[in-house]
RNA sequence: CGCGGGGUAGAGCAGUUGGUAGCUCGUCGGGCUCAUAACCCGGAGGUCGUUGGUUCAAGUCCAGCCCCCGCAACCA
């Protein structure tokens, strides 16, 4: 019999920078979905990879002195290795600088222009000549480049839209009549309010101003847009193409059963690549899930904060599993996680090594003491056992139950069931009173019997999550694994065949130890790398003297409403006539500490309107590390004298 | 009043159609000794954000308010 096709993907992991644990969850929760699926008879297909093109790369590249093919190439080979050290099982590790991909994109490109679905138009917006970039009024920094902060003209291009308006009512009924597909529901109700309901934009699909991405075949010059080149993964890799003849394997995996996608990419999977298939005559996936975030501490990972965890270093200190089930296990379905050294040492210790590792440790222990390593038969039942069996029994249905609708910390819950109760059985037949009396030497075996049976049950359920430790409790049994059929009934061990060896699967952590270590570590780490402080190209000394900088008092100063980032000061710039300034600072100064303050702004800029409010000009402020300082000066300048 | 999600023990969460408020960790006490100072049992700890309403009965339903998060907007 055929076995049901099942396609899962993750998201194509962009290649600007090594992926850090946060990256690496999404792929160990990929893995344990497609490893669980596989375990229970689906034809399974995991698909992942890199996402290799876009300006960033290029950028990134050129910085390094190097091409973007050889940053891609040191990237892509970063994030494989990473994800065979977690152990994890694609079936295919794609990446969008393939040929075969880079000529079904053009086609698809071709095709939807033909079609009429993408149009050539022009794109309005602002243009920094020497950075070579089009800005849109919302990305300007005061008017000016927010790369260069040189001043900017108005410009036409030539672009290439996607008509994105066509199909929206069509997606919106989608979404309506599939309440599953877009997971977690609140997800759903964030895309439709905020993007179908006010009207879709047509989607500018095509680049000019940078050459790393794939060309428009029939149009030099323009690039198509990263997300249409990295979305088609899904369907390119798996077998698509677009002049009609898809593969077998397209055939019998597509559409995909789930993507496995970062929340902060829900737009561009529950909207444009559904619309893009809708162009393609392709159907829909069935599920987009929309995973969440594992921070540290109070906030996101980032480099600059010098927070960072990754993976690699993770399995070092603790090994793959406890990796695995920590991500797996300590997220929640929908709400953030939180990931510290401390935290990962505490459930290590307290349900790897406590509930699992020493059940199966001192069940194999009792079973060489007592039966000299032999497989004991199982004789006097007493009731006792029955609720163990039950409880055994049930295991795969309840396991079932919560991987359906991917809760797989739920799901390992329903194995740790199992051992916990495994480890109170012990605790009611006491089993090193029944060694005592020779009498009762049959009822031992069948306590003994029970129980290698029920880790057997547990070690089976637990590989898809904990893979090298469901090895290493077979090979404690001494049994081969069976898979899920082998669960149906309760008396698999062989009565008679010999244990394994005990061994510890997971060492208890002296925890103020570790931790002290670790911080050894990341102390010696930290000292060669100094923060990088980078520096603009010169200017003329002319273009310096444009900038006119003033010293202002703070007259007044208020929170604007509804904003969490602005303040709206009236500053005393000399002139006699108060200026006002809104300056996004919000967080870091409360408004009434800030009146009396000698401050610096820029008052040559044009006027610009935000939050419906006027600003003319500018806070100098300094940042660095998120955190934001206003510049004050010494109280004893005077209003309206200039910067020099 | 832009849209949505949520506020339940020290922490993290579950609570189905309204009917005695639960789980994991931590903590305290007890038990046991096969085991990795582990395992098992028990206790303490909650006016279920707040105010009002419906009801014999509200964590659960309704209304108002407060706070947190996400999206959008906006931001040196």
């Amino acid at each position: 019999m055929d076995k049901k096709p099942y396609y899962i993907s993750t998201a194509i992991a962009y290649t600007s920078a090594k992926p850090h644990i946060g990256n690496t969850y999404e792929i160990v929760l990929a893995d344990a979905i497609a490893r669980y699926k596989r375990l229970t008879g689906y034809d399974v297909y995991f698909q992942t990879g890199t996402d290799e093109h876009g300006q960033k790369i290029q950028e990134k590249a050129e910085a390094a002195g190097i091409t973007p093919q050889q940053h891609v190439d040191n990237v892509a080979a970063q994030v494989k290795d990473i994800w065979d050290l977690m152990n994890t099982t694609y079936d295919k590790f794609v990446r969008t600088t393939d040929p075969m991909h880079e000529k079904k994109v053009q086609k698809i490109f071709k095709k939807l222009y033909d079609q009429g679905d993408i149009y050539k138009g022009s794109y309005k917006g602002k243009y920094c000549k020497p950075c070579e970039s089009f800005w849109t009024d919302s990305q300007l920094k005061d008017g000016c480049c927010p790369d260069c902060g040189r001043p900017v003209v108005d410009a036409e291009e030539e672009a290439y839209f996607f008509r994105m308006s066509k199909y929206a009512d069509r997606l919106m009924k989608h979404i309506e009549e599939h309440p599953e597909f877009i997971q977690p529901e609140s997800r759903k109700n964030e895309m439709v309010n905020n993007f179908l309901k006010p009207g879709l934009q047509d989607l500018c699909v095509s680049r000019t101003s940078f050459s790393w991405g794939i060309p428009v075949d029939f149009d030099p010059g323009h690039v198509v847009y990263v997300w249409l080149d990295a979305l088609t993964n899904y369907i390119t890799f798996c077998g698509y193409d677009p002049d009609g003849n898809h593969d077998e394997h397209y055939k019998k995996f597509w559409p995909a059963d789930v993507h496995l996608i970062g929340k902060d990419i829900i737009r561009f999977h529950t909207i444009y690549w559904p619309i893009f298939l809708m162009a393609l005559g392709e159907p829909l996936p069935k599920q987009v899930f929309g995973h969440p975030w594992l921070l540290v501490g109070e906030g996101k990972m980032s480099k600059s904060l010098g927070n960072v965890i990754y993976a690699d270093d993770l399995v070092r200190l603790f090994g793959v599993d406890a990796v695995r089930y920590y991500v797996l296990h300590e997220m929640p379905f929908a709400n953030d996680g939180v990931i510290s050294y401390e935290l990962i040492c505490e459930r290590i210790n307290s349900e790897l090594a406590n509930v699992l590792g020493n059940l199966v440790n001192r069940t194999i222990a009792m079973t060489k003491k007592y039966f000299g390593g032999i497989v004991p038969a199982p004789a006097d039942a007493e009731p006792v056992g029955d609720e163990l069996k039950a409880v055994a029994l049930g295991l795969p249905a309840a396991v079932e139950k919560r991987m359906a609708d991917l809760h797989v910390a739920d799901a390992i819950d329903e194995v740790f069931t199992l051992l916990r109760r495994s480890n109170k059985y012990i605790d009611e037949t006491m089993p090193w009173a029944l060694a005592k009396d020779e009498a009762k030497k049959g009822r031992l075996g069948t306590v003994l019997y029970n129980l290698l049976e029920s880790i057997r049950f547990a070690a089976t359920m637990l590989r898809p999550y904990l893979p090298e430790t469901a090895d290493k409790i077979f090979a404690q049994l001494g049994v081969e694994d069976k898979g899920i059929e082998s669960l149906a009934a309760f008396g698999g061990m062989t009565a008679g065949a010999s244990v394994g060896e005990a061994s510890i699967l997971f060492e208890r952590i002296d925890i103020p130890k570790k931790l002290a270590e670790i911080e050894g570590e990341k102390k010696a780490q930290m000292e060669p790398e100094k923060p990088a402080v980078t520096f603009l190209p010169d200017i003329p000394f002319d273009d310096f003297c444009k900038v006119d900088m003033t010293v202002c008092k703070v007259l007044a100063c208020e929170n604007v409403k509804k904003s969490e980032k602005l303040l709206k000061f009236q500053l005393d710039d000399g002139s006699g006539t108060p200026r006002q300034i809104l300056s996004g600072i919000a967080k870091y100064y409360k408004a009434e500490e800030l009146v009396g303050k000698t401050v610096v702004a820029v008052t040559n800029l044009p006027p610009r309107k935000m939050m419906g409010q006027e600003s003319n000009g500018m806070l100098l402020s300094a940042e660095k590390d998120g955190k934001l300082n206003l510049l004050m000066l010494d109280d004893a300048i005077e209003a309206g004298a200039k910067l020099c």
